[in-house]
DNA sequence: TCTTCAATGGATAGTCAAGTCCATTGATGA
DNA sequence: TCATCAATGGACTTGACTATCCATTGAAGA
């Protein structure tokens, strides 16, 4: 249904519940079973997320209940890149396209320039982008919302 | 041994045949077990990719003695994305991580400025890097090389 | 204390990319 | 014409990722 992507679904998984939880602010601790409905994601896996995320550090668990995940710090410190390193992605790790055997920026293999290039804009990204800016988006979620629902109740002329 | 990645091991083998064919010239054709040697791509899968590349038109095939895969257009007219492309990823193409919903600039989701930075420059990249690029980086493997047979051939004093 | 809620962990099953094999087709040279 | 070379196409195997289920642990409330 999705096709090949950039991101495994895992990590497409672990970047929406964080987002989602992120946005929900620092208040109370957000179930796994909401997560999985606003977020889209299986529960039963996400539930899997959800601890590989918690054992890297980036969320706080509490059992029972009103209990829920938490994240372990502000959402501003807790970059995309970090959050992908903890399910299983490193977008700034080595590994060249062309470098089965070796190859460095002494002998560089025949895709090392390209190659470079983009794993530099992906390892920027990576670490410019936090979890405060899905929060920001989830403000203007809102109120594009909150827009749309007075747009509905002015009757139409 | 390889761990998760961006690219899938098929886009990777992809673009490190494509480079190979650009290195060696358009003079005569090169047999995929040649490639799979230099490339480092198992021959049989090799063997697929490369029908799908010829399939895609970016390759032509001849069979039989002296036969082999050929580019079908100069390399500097060949961008990363195209090869991408005919094999399975679309780094330009559409799906907003969050957006499991409907998703647009409209009714953005919460990841959505993030994911359309990254999709914009890795879309910019793939249109803007090209087979000729490999080329040039063979050129300067082949210079590198040789330097070091010459200083290798100097007593060392 | 007992019940309920929610995370934890492991066993299990389905799906798809990755990789292998082999018989066939088409072209070249002997 | 025959043997050889190399691409073609499809069937098949494997393993990792995705996903489900259930029994257990720990905490809060009744």
């Amino acid at each position: 249904m999705c096709g090949p992507m950039i991101l495994s679904m895992t990590a497409e998984y672990a970047l929406r519940a964080m987002a989602e939880i992120a946005a929900r602010g620092p208040d109370d601790p957000v179930r796994a079973k909401d997560l999985s409905e606003t977020a889209g994601v299986p529960p039963s896996y996400l539930s899997k997320i959800l601890r590989r995320l918690a054992a890297a550090g980036l969320l706080t668990s509490e059992k029972g209940h009103g209990g829920g995940f938490r994240l372990s710090r502000p959402a501003s410190r807790i970059t995309f890149g970090e959050v992908l390193r903890a399910v299983d992605v490193d977008l700034s790790d080595g590994g060249c396209v062309f470098g089965w055997g070796a190859c460095d920026a002494q002998l560089p293999c025949l895709l090392h320039p390209a190659w470079a290039e983009l794993k530099a804009s992906l390892s920027a990204w990576a670490t410019r982008s936090t979890l405060a800016h899905a929060t920001s988006g989830a403000a203007a979620v809102k109120h594009f919302r909150r827009a749309l629902r007075q747009a509905a109740q002015r009757p139409a002329r």
